[in-house]
DNA sequence: TGCAACATAATTGGCGCCAATTTAATAGCC
DNA sequence: GGCTATTAAATTGGCGCCAATTATGTTGCA
């Protein structure tokens, strides 16, 4: 997964690590990116910085103010609760697939992953969940053959990230995570369909403030 | 709709007009796309359509080859059906919301661009088809009060007319969809959540080429 | 002391030049 | 005559300069 990929050197591989930064945290919800200090946080020249920041406006990741700069874009819960609802709908489909196209190899991936962000949530780095969560949910979600919808997904995650108050904020929070993972694959190996579009949508409702309890 | 916009003089805005100029099928698949044609065809300079064809490269709308250029993405039968595929659950999914926020005044706009519709197939060019047919759609998902789901909705549409071979190839197809918007409409009035959704599944099917009658 | 006008510093962003690469055209050779 | 090597034309794309704009700091005045 992560192998030689040098081809497009900086560029796009910029955007990416910008908005893996952003994603972690390294960037505040509202904050300015100034120019100056991107370039030299990424060791990158003042013409890939800027495409850069353009791509991740199209992706949604920031927004652009004329002649004030780029800033991590402020998502208001408004919206925030539309992309849980689109996220539920999209990624809930995914669960008669994943279903039907388990294998014993698969599953023992998935059940490998789940061990290790339980050991991650333990004694990780937040860096380290939020890489082995990914990967558990990136084998997951691989499994329904859909490229399409596997795209789709991520962007809304990443999308939803952005100003997300509440990233796992409370190690309460990961160990949930730790369980749902756990119960996704035993809902997985039984084939139950419906258990596993209900852990997928309590899921993503988790991140949710309050008890948003609106169904649609 | 057409309406003052030129704040952000070019620029995005050149990009949604090379967007449009691909969907109105100005450009064949796989056809390059030189930046001196573009330049002068949209009387723009050099740097803006660069910056266009960024983002449609961002938008998946074209691709980029290093050193060779951009060009129409040609998009395989298989990833055509993954679009759909996704496309049927995320547009299926506004059917009840659709439904329940339906007004008398909504759904008479709804009626007058449906019938505009049929009077484009008779007598309109292939653009004003093209805009009216969106102007209906963007209508009803619009009622979804979800301006999220309302923007995957039309991502997805974009990147599947780009190569689409049989984009209302005949006036058979076009008859079907105008009777297909009178069939959304009826639904719509009579609350009839599972026939709406139904509908919209069949008017997205009948892009593919064969009856790939594929649930899922 | 508070406020407004001005000057100065910092930052963004439009644009064009030219080197690197690819494509075509031409010539040379078997 | 067909095929390959060389040269020329066309196209892409990296990069940096500097003007326009905004933010900051300072001075003068009531």
């Amino acid at each position: 997964m992560t192998t030689v990929k040098r081809r497009p050197k900086s560029k796009h591989a910029l955007a990416g690590e910008i908005a893996e930064a952003i994603k972690l945290g390294q960037f505040r919800s509202g904050e300015w990116l100034r120019q100056i200090d991107i370039e030299q946080k990424f060791a990158a020249t003042r013409f890939d910085v800027r495409t850069a920041l353009d791509e991740l406006v199209v992706r949604k990741a920031i927004e652009h103010v004329p002649n004030r700069g780029y800033r991590v874009a402020e998502i208001d819960r408004e919206t925030l609760r539309h992309i849980r609802s689109v996220r539920i709908v999209i990624e809930t489909s995914t669960a008669d697939a994943i279903v039907s196209r388990m294998t014993p190899a698969t599953l023992a991936t998935l059940r490998g992953l789940a061990e290790e962000f339980g050991v991650a949530v333990r004694e990780g780095t937040r860096a380290d969940q939020s890489r082995v969560n990914a990967e558990f949910h990136e084998a997951m979600y691989h499994l329904s053959g859909n490229p399409v919808l596997e795209e789709l997904i991520w962007n809304l995650r990443d999308r939803g990230r952005g100003s997300n108050v509440t990233v796992w904020t409370s190690h309460e929070s990961l160990l949930r995570s730790d369980r749902d993972h756990h119960a996704m694959l035993e809902a997985i190996e039984k084939r139950d369909v419906a258990r596993l579009s209900e852990l997928i949508a309590a899921h993503i409702l988790k991140d949710a403030p309050e008890s948003e309890l609106r169904d649609r």
